[in-house]
DNA sequence: ATTATATATTCTGAATATTGAATAACCTAA
DNA sequence: TTAGGTTATTCAATATTCAGAATATATAAT
């Protein structure tokens, strides 16, 4: 099969300002559910999900449901790679151009009122993966 | 200036197979003319023009006049990692779908008519870069 | 059954991307 | 100047993506 469109169907999935933040949120936050991404992002559920949507078929993200609730994480460790390298590229080319860029870590908002295990401690600092599931990452 | 937006216009400008195939020409035959491409890829002359134009656009390649021709090239080597990760991404993810990836390296045409200093040796086996421009990729 | 909560899908118009065809612009030589 | 070779742009038809609105589905509790 063509390289270069699996290549490209890659990237097109990941051309898109909300699923990059998505996937960041998933890559700092470990597993976590719909209404914490939603939460984080400030996005309508609808929204969030169109886009979960679009990285579950591109594989990027897979999804399991617990309850009420569906977790979702990165398919593979090496997307954490992908991110990294896309985002310093970016980085890079933005700062050539004289422009530097932000990538704004958003916050769990106070008022979420779903009841799964990781928005359940939203009261607290910052609700993340657990430090096992951190150590995997490096 | 939001990283995930100007993350995202890299990512676009990537997500397409026949860029993709041009930036991979740069990458592995360094700085070339229009038709140079335009002969590995065995497609019209404007279109490879209008491809150019996007990544000329993005900032991922920069051109230089000379006589007739416009030579091409990667604006910096960090845009051949960008390529390597992403396709290894890409093939990883495929692979792990059952498909395996073939990026056809296609040869250069005998019947190339262009008189540039890269294309007036296509004759020969292949009418790469110089050593010189080799050693500073590696 | 009904209700409530969490998530997914479908539909839509607007915006944008793709790509062929035609043509314009640029440079050199005569 | 004209002619010829190389590259760029514009136009138009088609296809795709974006994102809001409405609705559907899945699970749990009552």
């Amino acid at each position: 099969m063509d390289g270069y469109e699996w290549q490209g169907s890659l990237m097109k999935a990941l051309a898109h300002p909300a699923r990059l933040q998505i996937l960041e949120v998933l890559r700092s936050d470990g597993e976590c559910c719909v209404c914490h991404i939603e939460n984080i992002m400030g996005q309508r559920q609808a929204y969030i999900s169109q886009q979960l949507s679009r990285l579950r078929e591109a594989g990027l993200v897979v999804d399991r449901r617990e309850g009420l609730n569906v977790f979702y994480s990165l398919v593979d460790e090496s997307i954490s790679q992908l991110l990294e390298v896309t985002r310093q590229s970016a980085t890079d080319l933005a700062s050539f151009n004289g422009v530097q860029l932000s990538f704004r870590q958003l916050e769990h908002e106070e008022s979420c009122p779903c009841t799964c295990p990781n928005c359940g401690v939203q009261d607290e600092a910052h609700a993340g993966r657990t430090s096992q599931e951190l150590s995997q990452v490096t």
